[in-house]
DNA sequence: TCGGCCTCATTGACTAGACAATGTAGACGT
DNA sequence: ACGTCTACATTGTCTAGTCAATGAGGCCGA
């Protein structure tokens, strides 16, 4: 039962658990054994039992549904492509692109959408090029699949720009942003894509509801204009156990030499 | 002190925590108050505190450094572009594209690389077309910054293909494994990337020295030949807190609408 | 001066409890 | 048959300790 080996006891009961997962033995939405089972199992009280627990909830393998008991996390995630922004145009229109190839899919999207004026945070200030204390006009968005909260995807934009335009109004732009950006003069033809991985603050855990263990992706995108200036930058969270992030490349005609990456 | 607010004691000591660390109080590398301090402070056992601290430790805020206390995490972000793989060759031949980069920067980069046999896991399986128990050559490396691991970076080969080639021994391929594949008849013209958000199994754990609290992107490039066959398979682990992913888009010409993402 | 040893502050691991919070299922009443 | 209420199993929070592990800094001897 104890597999052997170095290490604190919690550990090696987090270890045995952990293998049971997966070699499959408990499959995902299992019921993992009750604490108190396990602290007779390994003759050990339940604070340790309980961390070794903790080890399983913080690596994402297993979820505590009080007061049902402990579950091995069931992950699906749904593919997100940041490329197809400039892609295909499936005119489902009211949605965007992304919510439109899951609607293809069976399933219910939705979103809430509020529009606030604010001092930009220090990442988005640098990027567009403002201080801290300008103000930019933030579209903050949380989108919905079957009624779970999927990502957020904020949008700040310089107030100057976007002064009275459409992009002010808390309701989906049915043309989309860029079309916007573009009638006011600032076209949108080039964006920088950044991805940061790390777990999620208290506050997008709750906009998220984002369970233990499970970190998140900001996935940050500055728009440039044709002459280089910034015009938008979009700040997406995306929760890790919901996305696989993919986008595709082909290689450019007589490349003469390669790397291993 | 004892900040009001609902819930549990330590999570208002995490949170009383927590501000102190972004409002910058405690900056990058500070040592937080000790276990004993925080008893008396609260007026509660050191389990109390020790829950609160594991909270922050478990957001990636915090580093115990054992017995010295703990600290605020410092965070450094190196610039990851998958993309750079098809563009500019710096030649500085041995290393490949990516340490390029950092050597340029003044950056001490080393890397370890071991070939093996084995069979393919499920993802690499299903991606290179075989089933589990076919056999691939897998190349594994585990790239060094500056003596720290900093990713890790394994190459997946169907064994037919790169039998007795050079991709099967252990060491650099000054031409970058590309050109091997292409000698071999298997240009590699067409890739599709995927990025997956996650905690670290405790292999990658081990294998990066990666602490509590960092969750990693798995990268996976699929990579194809013109004809659509795939001929590698790349997983790249990357620790989050080390990096960050970064690629450009410029947008094609004449596309007629937009979305807002 | 320099290496080795010892002390000590601090975190890690664990025991042995108590009481609170909360879905679920079964008993019960209408 | 159907809703309501209650008991219960299970996890969450917290107390009050003990002993172990470990890096750092200071002490001491050669």
């Amino acid at each position: 039962m104890t597999s052997r080996g170095a290490g604190p006891i919690y550990q090696r009961i987090a270890d045995d658990l952990r293998a049971r997962i997966q070699s499959g033995e408990l499959g995902a939405g299992a019921k993992l054994p009750t604490e108190q089972s396990l602290t007779t199992d390994y003759g050990v009280t339940r604070a340790t039992v309980r961390q070794a627990m903790q080890v399983l909830v913080n690596e994402g393998l297993v979820v505590s549904e009080r007061p049902r008991g402990h579950f091995v996390r069931q992950i699906e995630r749904l593919t997100y492509r940041p490329q197809k922004e400039w892609r295909e145009r499936p005119l489902h229109r009211e949605l965007d692109q992304f919510m439109d190839e899951q609607v293809e899919l069976g399933r219910k999207p939705s979103q809430t959408i509020a529009v606030e004026l604010a001092t930009p945070p220090a990442d988005v200030a640098a990027r567009l090029g403002l201080t801290e204390t300008d103000t930019v006009v933030i579209r903050k968005r949380v989108r919905y699949l079957d009624g779970t909260p999927f990502n957020t995807n904020d949008s700040y934009f310089p107030l100057e720009l976007v002064q009275g335009s459409e992009i002010m109004h808390p309701a989906d732009i049915g043309r989309g942003a860029n079309v916007v950006l573009a009638e006011l003069g600032a076209e949108q033809t080039h964006a920088v894509d950044e991805i940061e991985v790390r777990m999620p603050t208290p506050d997008e855990a709750s906009r998220l509801e984002i369970g233990l263990g499970v970190p998140v992706a900001l996935h940050r995108v500055t728009g440039y204009t044709d002459d280089g200036r910034p015009v938008r930058v979009v700040r997406n969270v995306l929760p890790g156990d919901r996305h696989l992030i993919a986008f595709e490349r082909t290689r450019p005609a007589k490349a003469e030499k390669d790397s291993e990456q």
